[in-house]
RNA sequence: GGCGGCGUACCCAAGUGGCUAAGGGAGCAGUCUGCAAAACUGCGAUUCGGCGGUUCAAUCCCGCCCGCCGCCUCCA
């Protein structure tokens, strides 16, 4: 039975969906006025990695992800630029787009923009005016926090203390501090509709009640966002949806905890972010190989607490990863007719399956999950010591893949990951030469040597020359020379030689 | 100030009122190997920030203290 951590009741639930199978999940998307950085890949990957749990468990889910392309940020950037609105909206959609699909997170199922459900908020605001839970005011509309008795029941904050101690500068026209807008008479310039209270724009909030209520309705069992999003944000949908249509909106909230750098929250205002595609362009590895070795980092701590990146992490995350990868080497050559391993290794995959889903199904503790697939590689690579039979290699190898979908892991080709065939071309770099810009200790000595494919074969070549006569220094100063250019050379028992990076 | 969270070995990171405190990375030693790498085997917290309390028994429950972080304003 799935457990999930309710944000809302502060424990840990059995998760029911509405209406049996089905599962509907709304996730906050980002708005799109910059580029997305680290702590929206652990957000994306982390409702990825849900979603794809929940699918493996023969749910059917219906996924929305939106994206908030009308703000008063994305405003700023097009006047900074001298563009209009929409062009930087659309710029940083393709922007996540290209980031997501590097990372191998699904796209939802349903992606909406708040632009496209205008009519939709402007609907939701008029049935709070009505209700007097909202009241206009110059063309702008606010809710009326006061008539929502349960504000508060989210973030477990209290109503009148938060009005007491409300640091923005309070707009005089509103009745309480707390209020906000749903509606704002936009400015020349601005985007604009047109609306009962006057041309002008929707506010923060509105859009996610409107997209999660026509697009889910009553069938929204997740709603899910970084931690950061409880207050005002989530609390504020909670309050516009809930005042609207008098039913609760959302059964379980999800929220994931955020990515740090040096125990501190990476954030613009401090400057201390990496943006996803920066991590791409630094990483001394292909791409693909990068976005597993950052999807394994981000699932190797429990989601809802926090992560701390930095580049010994990102080491010790590859680290990890090249032993798996090592292991579907070893099964696709050391197999024999008949395995004396075999009925062993089955049972060992079947108890694997077990643990996994235990350690899912306790609030997708991903954490739980790779130390189960350690625990099935050290397993393995006993049994494949033993003898394995050919086709049981495959299920075992079939089986890390099947179930390592779930966390995005172990879905590139063993050949490729780093033998042979990948680009041979780099840069060779120990550090990612991050440091500087995190301000730690100058640690990066970068020795640069590029070596062609042809260069790499005849320096190869030249070694086995030396092996067979003998000739040892002369063959591990090739050795040697290699391992400059970060290309090691494994000699395999059968003679042959591997080559990694 | 209010609310919430965290502090487990060199690093990362699970976890439980009592059974060996998972797993990984790094390190060391052994087997293997021309050497090396990989793999395998072994070593590595008598202890879970500190001090008290509850209990037959606490790292896990309670209280206090110390340290760190987050939200309370836009933020994944």
């Amino acid at each position: 039975m799935l457990k999930i951590t309710n944000t809302l009741t502060g424990k840990k639930e059995p998760f029911r969906p509405v209406r049996n199978r089905n599962v509907g999940m709304y996730v906050c998307g980002v708005t799109v006025y910059d580029l997305c950085h680290l702590g929206h890949a652990r957000s994306a990957v982390v409702f990825d990695v849900i979603r794809r749990y929940l699918d493996y468990k023969k749910y059917k889910v219906r996924y929305v992800k939106n994206f908030t392309d009308v703000d008063d940020k994305i405003i700023k950037r097009a006047n900074q630029e001298g563009k209009p609105w929409l062009d930087v909206a659309e710029t940083y959609i393709r922007a996540y787009r290209e980031d997501m699909s590097r990372l191998g997170v699904q796209p939802a199922d349903r992606e909406p923009k708040a632009t496209e459900y205008i009519p939709e908020m402007i609907r939701l605001i008029e049935t709070l005016v009505k209700k007097e839970t909202a009241y206009a005011i110059d063309g702008d509309v606010y809710y009326r926090v006061k008539r929502f008795k349960n504000y508060g029941k989210l973030s477990k904050r209290d109503a009148d203390e938060l009005a007491a101690g409300a640091r923005v500068e309070v707009d005089e026209r509103k009745e309480n501090p707390l209020d906000f807008a749903l509606w704002k008479a936009s400015k020349p310039g601005e985007p604009t509709w047109d609306s009962p209270w006057g041309p002008g724009r929707p506010g923060w909030h509105i859009e996610c009640s409107a997209m999660a209520l026509k697009l889910l309705g009553r069938g929204l069992d997740i709603h899910g966002g970084g931690k950061d999003l409880i207050f005002p944000h989530h609390e504020n949908e909670i309050a516009q949806s809930e005042g609207a249509t008098g039913k609760p909106f959302a059964r379980t909230w999800i929220h994931n905890g955020f990515v740090n750098v040096n125990q501190e929250k990476m954030s613009k205002s401090l400057g201390n972010f990496f943006t996803i595609r920066e991590v791409f362009e630094k990483s001394p590895w292909p791409e693909a190989v990068t976005a597993e070795v950052l999807r394994y980092f981000l699932v190797s701590t429990q989601y809802r607490s926090p992560i701390d990146f930095s580049d010994d992490a990102l080491k010790s995350a590859k680290a990890g990863l090249d032993n798996f990868y090592d292991l579907f080497l070893r099964l696709r050559e050391n197999t024999l007719s008949v395995g004396r391993a075999d009925k062993q290794a089955r049972i060992a995959l079947q108890n694997f399956k077990k643990r996994f889903e235990k350690a899912m199904d306790d609030d997708f503790n991903t954490a739980i999950a790779i130390a189960e697939f350690q625990k099935l590689r050290s397993t393995m690579n006993r049994m494949t010591q033993e003898g394995i039979s050919k086709s049981t290699a495959k299920q075992i190898e079939s089986t890390f893949q099947k179930l390592g979908k779930v966390l995005g892991l172990f879905q590139l080709d063993p050949e490729s990951w780093r033998v042979k065939g990948v680009k041979l071309y780099l840069e060779l770099s120990d550090e990612l030469k991050l440091s500087d810009k995190i301000g730690m200790s100058e640690k990066a000595h970068v020795a640069k040597i590029d070596l062609s494919d042809e260069q790499v074969q005849t320096l190869i070549m030249e070694r086995e020359e030396a092996r067979r006569n003998k000739d040892w220094s002369r063959a591990d100063t090739v050795r040697k020379k290699l391992a400059h250019a970060g290309i090691i050379i494994e000699d395999r028992p059968d003679g042959t030689t591997r080559i990694k990076r």
